[in-house]
DNA sequence: AAGTCGTGGGA
DNA sequence: TTCCCAAGACT
């Protein structure tokens, strides 16, 4: 027998099982709208054991949205360096300038207005406004869309089930602790109703989900299938100078990992690189020296595989970069892959006493 | 309106 | 090893 699910039954198991995270108020208590946009910017599409470091750190170094804004854009991508989607960093960045010099550091409280501002799209626009002004707003992420899915068993994949599975969401969202019930529902899909084996068995709403009666959860939400990742190749250039500084280089600032700092390489495509082949796209004439191994990386849409070809050269040679002293490395704002680079490169090098 | 955009952890 | 995917936005 299928019973009808209610908002209340949500709210009175996230009562006593609600998670203690950095950004949340105290139960009954709206959240600071500084704390509650940067936590759902840091989390799109990222787990909360990724952003939690990231969000206190960024608290403790710019407690107030005018502090942000106020800060150097470099310094913002150097402090998110190593959380990805790096767009992201500078959308935050352009939109707390926006809030402190527009709006004098107030957030919009309603979706319409939070929709306008950089990096804030359809679903944060909808958790600000629940989270941070009590808005009943109808918050829909991937863990909204599986629990929608699973609970009136919608068989039709994703992406063509949103607007389905928004309605439905849409009748369940209460007006009474609309904050409150948006994490709950997404604290059920991060911890109970969980893409692989879900813990029917301990959940709130196991008595009135239909994908549970039928017995087919676990293939719920279905979704379209994605096509096979390639592979890219290419060279990076670790160039030291006597000085021990290495050649650095800043990304064009749209696209791939967008404004952060990178070891200069060659054009990355499907083909494998010879080192003759990748000589004229050294940033600087040298003795290079391809160095034993690959480093490896995967993006979202295409695997990465980076060989390292180190020379040496005399210091104040002309280059297209930057030199970096070796040991402030880590205060650039270089991203994991570039990081993974520089790991090899010391390695290897060392190895081979060519540092 | 599909494609683009990072990373790390778990199965 | 390989794949999936996590509190999506932007173009």
């Amino acid at each position: 027998m299928l019973t009808s699910p209610t908002a209340d039954q949500l709210l009175v198991w996230y009562d006593h099982s609600r998670r203690l995270l950095p950004w949340r108020a105290p139960p009954g208590q709206l959240a600071d709208p500084y704390r509650v946009w940067l936590s759902e910017v840091m989390l799109q599409q990222t787990t909360v054991a990724a952003v939690q470091p990231y969000f206190r750190a960024f608290l403790a170094r710019w407690p107030k949205v005018e502090d942000l804004a106020a800060a150097p854009v470099e310094e913002v991508m150097q402090a998110w360096a190593g959380l990805g989607y790096y767009a992201r960093a500078r959308n935050l960045h352009l939109c707390a300038k926006t809030v402190a010099e527009w709006r004098h550091g107030r957030f919009p409280d309603d979706e319409t207005a939070l929709r306008q501002l950089p990096g804030i799209g359809e679903y944060t626009a909808a958790a600000i406004a629940a989270i941070a002004f009590g808005r009943p707003a109808v918050v829909m992420d991937g863990n909204v869309e599986r629990v929608m899915a699973r609970l009136h068993a919608v068989t039709e994949p994703l992406p063509k089930a949103k607007p389905r599975l928004k309605a439905l969401a849409a009748a369940l969202t209460p007006s009474e602790r609309p904050g409150d019930y948006a994490q709950a529902v997404m604290d059920l899909g991060a911890t109970i109703c969980t893409p692989k084996s879900p813990a029917c068995g301990i959940c709130p709403w196991t008595g009135g989900c239909a994908a549970r009666a039928q017995g087919i959860e676990a293939s719920l939400p279905a979704k379209l299938e994605k096509p096979e990742r390639p592979t890219r190749r290419g060279i990076a250039f670790w160039t030291t100078a006597k000085d021990g500084s290495v050649l650095l280089r800043r990304r064009p600032p749209k696209g791939l990992l967008g404004g952060m700092m990178e070891i200069p390489s060659t054009d990355w495509r499907p083909e494998a690189w010879t080192l003759s082949d990748a000589r004229a796209e050294a940033p600087i004439t040298a003795e290079w020296r391809l160095l034993p191994g690959v480093v490896r990386h995967s993006f979202t849409h295409f695997h990465l595989e980076l060989q390292v070809a180190a020379a040496k050269t005399g210091s104040g040679t002309a280059a297209r970069g930057v030199w970096c002293p070796l040991d402030s490395l880590d205060g650039q704002a270089l991203p994991t892959l570039m990081r993974k680079v520089v790991r090899h490169a010391l390695a290897k090098a060392y190895e081979r006493g060519t540092l």
